[in-house]
RNA sequence: GCACUUGUAGCUCAAUUGGAUAGAGCAUCUGACUACGGAUCAGAAGGUUAGGGGUUCGACUCCCUUCAAGUGCACCA
């Protein structure tokens, strides 16, 4: 829409002496109850026409409608300047853009960026949190891929610390030896299963203790196999033999398990790092803020950074004893990252409840006068709550992953055998179809929604399969690629079609603006817009759809023409539907 | 207490980043081809955009304030 923007800062310089930027010229689509496909704001030129927006208005129009051979008309309805363009316009535009092959296929932008997601624990299942966090990461990456950008997909794997050795030690203790090879069971929810037996243990004996008079706090301290815990974890840093081989053991399992539910998901990674391994980093980083002022150590040998010029605190970098903190191997590890890739941009998907720590993090890194550190970007999501509160997976109130996948399959099973539309399929097809309908509706219900904002799931409100979700996407693709299938060959060669139908050239419109959508997406860090926008797709189709027969055409042109529109959006739909990670099946 | 985030139809979400009469889906009600696939389409009803003030041609959007919910304010990670 450039070439309009163009023309109306020329009609603006030539109606009224005044010279616009691209930027002032204000372009939406037009509402559907007006006619035209774009407008233009004009109240920002009232004040150079010295004319009421309804003037100024039509004189623009007039001259763009005479200097622009594309434009066929136009109508000022208070203040807003809405423009008809001619068919011929819009059926150039499908035949040169959207119907190649190579329709929104952005060429490399030359940039790298990282995006660090899912960042388990290795002392426990993934819950629906993860999930949410998980297909988060996944399409922002893709979104970015698309948007021209050389990706990076890494995972920050959290494999030690006190947590881990809980589980480790209640395995010890009461596992019998247990694996996951001996009770069949997927090696993250075994351990996991300890994590939570170390608490029950671990809340027994803070109780016994209380009753011996100790207060809470004390309890909490004195608890023999809290005390064994950290004591496990001192070992483990000491590289006691049996422990590294214990927690090697045990996050194998994990891993194993983690592998599963990541396959499941459709999730991928290009480099993990791990916190065993990254847990010392950052210890020059200190050195380095104190060398150049912009740390400052404190009486008793601890380091701080003051941000309260910031509007922030005082935040530690190093304790008394010389060991460091988490936001000490977040800085390593910013650099690590940094030195190994050197991206332009890297994007933390992480939880909000960690807003204040990235805040501080990126602002540290920009005062240590890291020419990386602008591109740091914390994609910042919402919690998933359940209709009880909130999931803690301690008390084992959580939405297990793995739980919730094989409902989702079983939902998707039972609503398609009831639709009657699988008679002549293998059991493989049905396997398949069911997980890409099951996880079609969970991504798409998650994914829809604005990151920031939390979200509320209900487990026993099953994900709905019609309106505006994953299946109804899928459904129109598979529909449409049911149409195509039966017809006898049609290819990409331009027909001559002088007038376009409402619904026809609606399509049209919005599948032209796949491209912009992408970026948008791509710019917002928001898959939710290539959701909403496919949504508007799907609906556009299927309006169209019911309108106007495709095989049965009038004449064999509209045929042809119809089929090449169809089988566009179905392009554009799958495309669509994978920066979501959503697979669309061919029939359904 | 301080800071950050959120608050839109009964429910779940949109609103082109300051633009027109705030739009969809679910649920409710009413309709639609001799099925190019009805997991569809068309329509009805449903709103003081949490409340109040301000900024301007124009506010769900920006500012102030009150209220509600959530999160964060460790020499934990």
């Amino acid at each position: 829409m450039d070439f309009i923007i163009e023309a109306a800062v020329k009609a603006v310089k030539t109606l009224y002496q005044t010279e616009l930027n691209d930027a002032d010229v204000n372009l939406q689509p037009t509402r559907k109850e007006f006619e035209g496909q774009i407008t233009i704001v004009t109240f920002p030129f009232t004040r150079f026409s010295r004319k009421s927006p309804e003037q100024t208005g039509a004189e623009i129009g007039e001259v763009l409608k005479n200097d622009v051979k594309e434009i066929a008309g136009f109508n000022v309805i208070k203040g807003f300047l809405n423009i008809s363009l001619a068919d011929s316009y819009w059926v150039d535009k499908f035949y040169n853009e959207i119907l190649p092959d190579d329709f929104a296929d952005y060429k490399p932008n030359g940039k790298k960026v990282m995006v660090e997601y899912s960042s388990p624990n290795t002392n426990k299942p993934l819950h629906l949190g993860h999930v949410r966090n998980n297909l988060l990461g996944y399409s922002v990456a893709e979104i970015l891929k698309a948007d021209g950008y050389d990706v990076i997909k890494s995972n920050l794997v959290n494999d030690r610390g006190i947590h881990i050795c809980k589980s480790m030690l209640a395995w010890q203790k009461f596992g019998n030896g247990e694996t996951p090879e001996s009770t069949g069971e997927k090696g993250d929810h075994l351990v996991g299963k300890y994590y939570v037996l170390f608490d029950k243990e671990y809340k027994k004996q803070i109780d016994e203790l209380k009753s011996f008079g100790q207060t809470e706090e004390e309890a909490k301290k004195n608890a023999p196999i809290i005390k064994e815990a950290q004591e496990m974890l001192q070992q483990w840093e000491a590289g006691n033999e049996a422990v590294i081989n214990l927690w090697k053991t045990m996050n194998l399992w994990v891993y194993d398990g983690f592998g599963k539910t990541y396959e499941a998901l459709g999730v991928n990674f290009d480099k993990f790092y791990y916190e065993s391994e990254t847990y010392l980093l950052g210890k020059d980083i200190v050195e380095e803020g104190l060398e150049r002022g912009v740390f400052f150590e404190k009486a008793d040998g601890s380091v701080w950074i003051d941000l309260t010029a910031d509007g922030l605190d005082q935040k530690l970098v190093r304790r008394s004893d010389g060991t460091s903190v988490y936001m000490t191997q977040d800085l390593g590890t910013a650099e690590e990252k940094y030195k190994n890739f050197h991206m332009d941009e890297s994007i933390y998907v992480v939880g909000n409840e960690q807003d204040y720590h990235f805040k501080v993090l990126f602002l540290i890194l920009e005062k240590l006068g890291k020419s990386w550190a602008k591109g740091l970007y914390h994609l910042s999501y919402g919690m998933v709550d359940l209709p009880s509160g909130k999931m803690k997976s301690r008390e084992g109130t959580v939405v297990d992953a793995d739980d919730l996948i094989a409902e989702m399959e079983q939902t998707a099973k039972e609503q398609t055998e009831a639709l009657g539309k699988v008679e002549n399929y293998s059991e493989a097809e049905k396997t398949e179809l069911y997980h890409t309908i099951g996880m079609g509706a969970l991504k798409y219900f998650l994914l829809k929604v604005d990151p920031k904002k939390r979200l509320l799931f209900d487990p026993n409100e099953s994900v709905d399969f019609q309106g505006h979700t994953g299946p109804f996407i899928q459904y129109t693709h598979a529909r449409i690629r049911s149409v195509l299938s039966r017809a006898e060959g049609f290819g990409n060669q331009k027909i001559s079609i002088e007038l376009l139908d409402v619904v026809e050239r609606d399509l049209i419109l919005i599948l032209s603006q796949f491209p912009e959508t992408i970026s948008q997406a791509a710019s917002s860090h928001s898959p939710a817009v290539i959701a909403n926008y496919v949504y508007e797709v799907a609906k556009a189709f299927n309006k169209f759809y019911h309108e106007k027969s495709i095989l049965q055409a009038e004449d064999e042109t509209s045929k042809q023409f119809r089929l090449q529109l169809s089988s566009a959006t179905a392009r554009v739909i799958k495309k669509a539907m994978r920066l979501l990670g959503i697979e669309v099946p061919e029939r359904m």
